[in-house]
DNA sequence: TTGAAAACTGGCCGATCGGTCAGGATAGTG
DNA sequence: CACTATCCTGACCGATCGGCCAGTTTTCAA
């Protein structure tokens, strides 16, 4: 039995769909991008994509498992602070990763309106709405915590269209934008 | 002769299809209503749909015909007004827009990567950009002009999911947001 | 009433979708 | 070398898509 090393050609084939995958989705959106296309991509068969991964469902899970790891990792440290320091922290973690991520958004905006057919990503969901009343700084008036929401949406659909900006120019405008909708100062 | 009533059945058909494709457009996007849905909802059959419209995307055109239309006599009239007042008449209109056609703007977003195959709906995109420059309030800043798309993009996100929001608090909240992000007095 | 134009439809077409399966290529091990 | 487990693939499947066409039903004016 060999632990050491994990064996290389399931693992080198596995990345590389994972890798195409990622770009076909950010680029033209998940129902857009069929098996085919991606099996094109990674140089291999449709049967192969679906030997590796169970169902195309099964494919955007693992393109997503990083941003998703990411986000719940955001959401749990700031639940452990203050609703201020949270605040804040919230707002800068999450712009980073939006702008890692911005490829992706994509395909979130796509599915939003179906994700919730797939289970595996109910969590990704709730973590997105505590997010939004952790940006509204833990207040009760619904109309901030709104225009928290107002502000997300800004920003994924500022992430969608990518090339022109540079990621230190889509960092600064999410964060201008940000700060003005929730008044905090900059 | 007959030329004080239009033909009562074409019409009538026309119509009906329509709104039902409006409605099917606007509950899940127009990729996924498929001419077999919009016909059953409009009572007839899928070849009757193409008998009135040639094709889908004259679907699509017929149903977006009248937010087009308002969309372009706004820019057209704040085109004529100084600056600062076209910016302030461009906000309040805009928002009177997006939430008389919410429903609608699923189906934007979901055509937004994919609009520019569709020639008769360059001069809609054409709009859009010129309303997020009158909305910038004419300014030169780059910054200010992307913090207006962004708005844009809040704005339509937002109104993206119907139901759970009155009209009214949807108005209040889009213009609450885009009067912080771009600093006009309320 | 009647005949032609308008409105409508069932059935079919080629393409594409996600997914399955039996079997061929390949690589690591005794 | 031979054997076996893993990796991979071509061929195929049922479903659905937008679109087309021949032919039937309805409408309406002469």
């Amino acid at each position: 039995m060999d632990m050491a090393t994990t064996t290389p050609a399931r693992e080198r084939t596995r990345r590389e769909i994972e890798q195409q995958a990622m770009a076909l989705f950010g680029s033209r959106g998940y129902d857009a991008s069929s098996l085919q296309d991606i099996a094109t991509a990674a140089g291999c068969s449709k049967a192969t994509v679906l030997y590796h991964f169970n169902g195309k469902p099964a494919v955007l899970a693992a393109v997503l498992e990083p941003s998703r790891i990411a986000l719940n990792e955001l959401v749990a440290a700031a639940e452990e602070m203050p609703a201020a320091a949270a605040q804040e922290f919230a707002l800068t973690r999450f712009i980073d990763l939006a702008v890692e991520f911005r490829g992706l958004i994509n395909v979130l905006q796509d599915l939003l309106g179906t994700l919730d057919q797939y289970p595996e990503f109910a969590q990704l969901i709730s973590a997105g709405l505590r997010l939004t009343e952790i940006l509204a700084g833990g207040t009760d008036d619904q109309l901030e915590i709104d225009l928290a929401k107002f502000a997300i949406n800004g920003l994924l659909g500022e992430c969608r269209h990518p090339g022109e900006r540079s990621d230190a120019e889509l960092h600064t405008l999410c964060d201008t934008a940000l700060r003005r909708i929730l008044r905090l100062n900059p």
